[in-house]
DNA sequence: GGTTATCCCTAGAACTTCTAGGGAGCGCCC
DNA sequence: GGGCGCTCCCTAGAAGTTCTAGGGATAACC
């Protein structure tokens, strides 16, 4: 793994709560689902994704709960709150906008050129 | 003004690499240019385009010259350099890949969803 | 018994952006 | 000629996210 994301801060919340929305799943298992969605353009360090976890725990929008893994290991299962659901939907909506903003930007035609005065 | 590229960091360097890609322009106008072309989706504060601009200029991507502005006023024009074309050029390729593994990550079917092993 | 893979965590550095200021001059209007 | 708004530049410090670089433990496999 290697840093990506630094291109694209704060998506990590995004791409986590969007990894939750169909259930539970454990911080390793999600950094794996996002390396394998995004083809591994997106890589996700370990040292980056607890931090994000804890925080958004502590934001309310997802729930903690150790259970134990497919593999028989000791894992921390995180779920969507009702909050984390909404925000969700949210920033997913607010990211697609300014996305798209920033392709606007790179597409913009010479004649919408910076003033040169 | 207010803030909004917090969500997209790393991207206004690119920005102002596009602004100039036309010719030279001074940072006031590229602020404005980003706000029009994004159609005022991202707006710029100063305290974050100059410090940007004298990084990209540090870092021998753009140049500056002290000219007159169409107001009268003092300006400060920046221009691309051979290297900042490049950036541009390289900057742009890995935002487009980067977001479109963003997107795909959003619309991913829940037939990828993590394992819940 | 050693190795690999899975799973969790933290401290501190690095970096970008924002907030919140400050400053100066031009042009317009009364 | 005084005031006001707009243009144009700048900085210091706070805030926030990510990375680097560790550390730790256990299961499964050879």
């Amino acid at each position: 793994m290697s840093q990506s994301l630094d291109v694209l801060r704060g998506t990590l919340d995004l791409l986590i709560l969007k990894a939750l929305s169909w259930g539970p799943a454990h911080g390793y298992s999600v950094a794996e689902w996002i390396e394998r969605v995004t083809g591994d353009t997106l890589q996700i360090e370990e040292g980056s994704l607890y931090p994000a976890l804890h925080r958004l725990e502590e934001r309310g929008l997802i729930e903690a709960e150790w259970g134990l893994s497919g593999n028989n290991r000791r894992a921390k299962y995180y779920a969507l709150t009702v909050a984390g659901r909404q925000a969700l939907k949210a920033e997913s909506a607010t990211w697609t906008r300014y996305a798209r903003a920033v392709f606007a930007a790179l597409d913009a035609p010479a004649s919408l050129k910076p003033a040169r005065a």
